[in-house]
DNA sequence: CTCGCTCACTTGTATTATGCTTGTCTACAT
DNA sequence: ATGTAGACAAGCATAATACAAGTGAGCGAG
């Protein structure tokens, strides 16, 4: 004689559906789902708790039950966890300080942060000995001017400035190395790479960090999932630039 | 099976109205809202602030809710929000069909789809006339071949096939221009492009398509927008090929 | 004409209240 | 061990209301 165990039927029963759904996709509530599968509303939550454990949902007290959200890859917020990453997998990261300088504001510069002197701080990083990263920092130089060399050099700016963030936006483009980075990078000249423009901003939504990375392009590529479900919070396209 | 949180909806019909305005435009008061809506101005208020997080609107006190100076994003979620981007924007999108043929399919389509028959369809998009992409697909055998090179050439792939699809992934690279390609979008031989390879999955889980986009790096970047508050659903990422 | 004021309208921010949902517990039946 | 029933606390979504504070247009005094 087979017993089935409710719950692990309803669970799988569950399972079912919501492979179907996208993330952030609102279950019914426990007492809906109590009475569909006409059942107590504990079994329903033994069964819910199942797949909690199981990473698949997620519940908000006074909210309700929805589908998790998509497996955190490494989120874009820092560079460092390129850096981290790297050394997941055994790798030695390193990081070279090329320049660090007070300058004035290029004009690119000074469109975004809006302000003229600036400090400019030109980085190289590397994995294992070899670079795969060439980062320049512009920073206001009011908020820069306490920094030093070695400081730079061991942790990332966004750590010593010490302001709270918002977010940043990013422009992500293919260019050909100019002479400078294809040195530092020790690639020819000309050849591809990827550039990434990034300005940070507080949470009171003033610039203050504008940055450019610049990437081989046969050492390195970025990856995006796209949902395709709920354009939620997925600001991301592509565009035309004149 | 759908739990509506109203505050939400609100916001997603606001973000797709405002999608077809341009900065600057005044958007209706809040109690006006509220009374359009039939909802009360604290839920109004809870949509508007999302879309304030976004990016998409700001405010000012006494004076009302705009759309925010920043450039509108698009989702990526549908390949061709990037003509609707372009229509929106006044420009002639259009399509060229350069190749439509069953072939057999190459190691890393094979390793990605499958399988050893394909579609492969090779397109090249205009802007105003201007070549701006190079699109190919690769498309199971079975699901392409009751398709006509004129069906591919009126409609994107992704309604012809009449699959549930949930995402895709997508890799951002860089790379010189192969003398095909170069051709194609009217640029020198070697000179950058953006490459975009992507693999298209269906509620299943499933991949069905496979393709490959090249741009021309002088005429198109991609814009990541990094929330940095929320790790929920910053699904990109950075990494190194070996 | 300009200056300063008023007034209608806007966003920002509380407070209070209701209904619904999850979290947790006890008691009990099979 | 598994399932049912009920009760209660805590949290969320929404509504209704009130008030403070900023904006801008208009109006009148000078």
């Amino acid at each position: 004689m087979m017993r089935t165990i409710r719950y692990q039927e309803i669970a799988q029963t569950l399972r079912d559906q919501l492979r179907a759904e996208g993330p952030g996709h609102v279950l019914p509530s426990e007492s809906d789902l109590s009475a569909q599968f006409d059942v107590s509303r504990v079994t329903v939550r033994r069964a819910l708790e199942m797949l909690r454990d199981e990473g698949l949902v997620e519940s908000r007290q006074g909210f309700g039950w929805y589908v998790a959200t998509a497996p955190v890859q490494q989120s874009l917020s820092h560079l460092d966890t390129i850096e981290g990453q790297l050394s997941d997998r055994g790798v030695r990261p390193e990081r070279q300080i090329v320049e660090f300088a007070f300058v004035d504001a290029p004009e690119r510069v000074r469109a975004r942060l809006g302000c003229d002197h600036v400090l400019r701080v030109k980085r190289l990083n590397l994995a294992d000995g070899e670079p795969f990263a060439v980062v320049t920092v512009w920073c206001p130089a009011e908020l820069g001017e306490h920094l030093s060399r070695r400081d730079v050099e061991r942790q990332p700016f966004y750590e010593l400035l010490g302001l709270e963030l918002r977010g940043a936006s990013q422009i992500i483009g293919a260019a050909a190395a100019d002479e400078a980075d294809a040195a530092l990078l020790e690639i020819p000249v000309d050849s591809p790479v990827l550039r990434c423009e990034r300005v940070t901003t507080t949470v009171a939504g003033q610039p203050v960090l504008m940055s450019e990375h610049i990437f081989p392009a046969h050492r390195t590529e970025f990856t995006v999932e796209l949902p395709l479900a709920e354009p939620s919070i997925v600001p991301s396209g592509l565009r035309l630039v004149e």
